[in-house]
DNA sequence: GTGTTTATTTCGGGG
DNA sequence: CCCCGAAGTAAACAC
């Protein structure tokens, strides 16, 4: 919980500083004048500029601009950060690299304005509600509100193509795919599902010619769909649902559920 | 690109020195032990711990714990930061807000370790190569690689359902449409592919039924694929084609081509 | 403004 | 390890 600050450090300064935080499980951020540059994925090269760097010590490193919320260059956490001193123009240099996919990012310093090592002491985990795994957890427990007498067979059922949402059955029998989205529906979502079904109705045409092989249902339950993706499920056979106001509250409902069982 | 510092300042100082520096353009980072709660698209919270907080004019606001490449919570651009102090506990509190969607961030510090106003100067813009635009330059100056005798008629060619990366004609001048990946494909790709190709079958239905209205080939080109891209491909009667080691030095082959012209 | 697609996506979960 | 799909995806680009 504690910060040590470095003001204009000079290079070997900066370049010991990062390593020892790293090392010992610090945070350092930088205000810095740099050019970068990465190899791996793509390849770039950023020109010179201030920016704030970041660096973690699960390998993390953070290059960001004045503006936008993405880094201009980054590094995910795996990897490990080096620093080092260009010797001819006694300058900072921190690299970080990992392998699977290799990849490296350079960050060749010409002025260190400041420098912070922060030994942040955080066990705290972010909770959050309102995930598509919560809502499937309430089609689950009232699958009434997909349609009334539907059954749910299966959550999460592999096929040789990937997964489905849910495998349920309507009041008739017949074999519903369904496909729950948290957010608008749209066209990548309307394919899952196609793909899904078209499986389907290719084992049920295998299983026998007399059967009718179309007799699967697709549904693509949504808030809401662009008007695109309502006509491609039209075309294609499919079904939209839109399931209102699925509210983050739907936690006290379950919260209700669980308490009725006190 | 100058910085300024304030170590362990009281909450009056850490909102006026917020609200300057974001109103004239700079940006802020701050070492704090704080909570977050966030409401918008789900919501969600965090406890109590030491996070570093940034803050950019642009509207950006970013809390990273000490590990992992993405922040915990944060605020696209195109928002506003707002700081205040909390009278009853004398603490600082910033809150993110934009609508479109709606939603909101609000960290509620409980400690500030450090502060830093860094007034950044940055006009580079970063330059990347070997991206998947640039492949498509390869395969149109380069239609062979996909097969001999293979003609591009068009590039990103619309349809109803979205662009086609190539519309192309083979050496017996049946059509295929092809589409790119610079990655693994991976089963959304494969989706997107067989979503075009159906269109393109269900088009030539329509223009005649005496003519094959299968006579459309869909090609998914990709350095690899997984074993069930590839079993999807071809049960649906499309094909993969692996674009051997396409490598970002393909810039050195565009670098080798206009040195050419000197 | 919506709608669609890309991304050095990152991340987590499951086999 | 790979494979797959979600994400508060963000950001670019077309309409």
């Amino acid at each position: 919980m504690g910060v040590e600050r470095y003001d204009a450090p000079d290079a070997a300064t900066v370049a010991e500083v990062v390593r020892a935080a790293l090392h010992e499980g610090a945070v350092v951020t930088a205000e810095v004048d740099c050019e970068v540059e990465y190899d791996g994925r793509t390849s770039g090269y950023l020109g010179r500029g201030d920016r704030l760097v970041v660096a973690k010590p699960d390998g993390t490193l953070l290059v960001h601009q004045p503006t936008k919320h993405k880094p201009v260059n980054w590094m995910p956490s795996g990897g490990t950060v080096v620093t080092d001193v260009a010797e001819a123009a006694d300058q900072p240099v921190i690299v970080a690299r990992r392998s699977n996919p290799r990849e490296r990012v350079e960050v060749r310093v010409h002025e260190t304005y400041g420098l912070t090592r922060f030994d942040a002491d955080d066990a705290a985990e972010y909770e959050e509600s309102g995930t598509e795994a919560e809502m499937h957890e309430y089609i689950e427990a009232n699958p009434d509100c997909l349609e009334d007498g539907m059954r749910i067979v299966e959550h999460e059922r592999e096929t040789k193509y990937g997964f489905v949402d849910f495998y349920a059955v309507d009041a008739s029998g017949t074999p519903v795919v369904v496909e729950v989205k948290r957010v608008q529906a749209t066209l990548t979502h309307f394919d899952q599902l196609q793909r899904y079904v078209s499986l389907y109705r290719e084992d049920g045409a295998k299983r026998g010619a007399d059967t009718d092989a179309g007799d699967v249902r697709g549904m693509l339950v949504a808030p809401s769909a662009s008007t695109r993706v309502k006509r491609a499920c039209r075309d294609a056979g499919l079904e939209f649902v839109a399931l209102p106001d699925f509210e983050t509250d739907a936690t006290d409902v379950t919260d209700a559920t669980l308490a009725d069982f006190d």
